[in-house]
DNA sequence: CAGTTACGCTACGACTCGTATCGAAATCCG
DNA sequence: CGGATTTCGATACGAGTCGTAGCGTAACTG
């Protein structure tokens, strides 16, 4: 979103919320046509329908709009309870997919994040508007777990959160690793190995 | 590397191998700087101290110069023998974070492998020339693991080939996301909680 | 109404891109 | 040695993008 808090009502013309609806659903057009390294922010402003001067007053530059523009792709992830942590899990995995499957969504994510290793506003940027916000299903898949007795309920809630932290980096790693550097599909016989192994280890099964 | 392939010796002034390197090296300190976005060839050319048609004449482009930088610095990754399964995966686990702790490292490998979702032939020189190369370490850790009766022999080597694909995708997978999106350390007392994951899984230990 | 802010539009200098051209340097072959 | 061949450094070029500035108009507040 843009910077300003909308809470407080000043004077003088609002900005036009369909202005800012139509630039990030023409960035998005933008990236999947053009990629990262193509995409112009006076394309942009074209394909939106809008003065250039009006992007620059409202976003810094490529990184801060890209990031905004792919941001609400990822509120679409749900946790619908499939009965066991296996299911659960195997459910994530495919929703992640499908949507790391979307050309904008995988270019995007890619080149912010690689653009955020020099840039530590933006880095943060990422983490509160994405990556955060997603934690919730690890939570949410842990609880239910734990509900089922499917795992055990941890004590220590720094501990616990340490967990939490590994298992997202895991699951999230692992498909993207697969999506984007393997380049191979993320399709249910994948899910379902995968999921194997989270669960039972390299040791079990 | 260049895509002539040195093998025909052919009449006329031969390509000079000290610009060679000093190109890739000059890409190197010139992505540690900029980053990758404000990464030109004209710097880079005028660092190496060569010029800019030069550049041109052996590289088609940004990514293309970039992948080859990179390549060389995933080699050093290496496997030595630590007596058990789980003492081998945490060493790789800290040398291929200590290889992305360096900035042109992690900046160039989100960077390439960006632009490769709208690049087919790009991402095929990345798979080739990076990450194949190292799932000789996976099928190390493997053989040494079952050697030790640590993991059992797998017979359908279809079945072999696409487990050790998962577990190169979780590893990587997991350290890239650690470090790069999270934008956690990966020190040793992560490594080992990766590594009891990875062996026992969540419904282990 | 006056005051304030956002808007579309145009224009600008600075920079980068990738290519073309040129004469000089380095190597192979006869 | 001398001619052919290829790369080299240097320079210049049109095209495209950047981010900003200026201007008159539109929208909203009090």
């Amino acid at each position: 979103m843009p910077s300003r808090t909308p809470s407080a009502p000043r004077a003088g013309r609002p900005r036009s919320a369909a202005a800012d609806a139509a630039i990030l659903e023409a960035t998005r057009a933008a990236l999947v046509e053009l990629g990262w390294s193509k995409l112009t922010l006076g394309d942009v402003a074209s394909r939106a329908g809008v003065a250039k001067t009006t992007l620059y007053r409202r976003w810094a530059g490529k990184n801060e709009l890209v990031v905004d523009a792919v941001a609400v792709l990822f509120d679409e992830l749900e946790l619908p309870d499939r009965g066991s942590l296996a299911a659960d899990i195997e459910g994530v995995v495919l929703q992640f997919a499908a949507l790391l499957d979307r050309p904008e969504a995988k270019t995007a994510l890619m080149a912010v994040v690689a653009e955020s290793t020099r840039d530590e506003p933006l880095r943060e940027r990422i983490r509160t508007s994405i990556v955060e916000r997603q934690k919730r299903l690890v939570l949410e898949g842990r609880s239910r777990a734990q509900a089922r007795g499917e795992l055990p309920l941890e004590q220590d809630p720094a501990a616990a959160a340490r967990t939490a932290d590994l298992i997202f980096d895991v699951v999230a790693g692992a498909v993207v690793h697969r999506t984007l550097v393997s380049a191979e599909p993320v399709d249910e016989e994948w899910a379902t190995r995968f999921t194997r192994l989270l669960i039972g280890g390299l040791a079990g099964d």
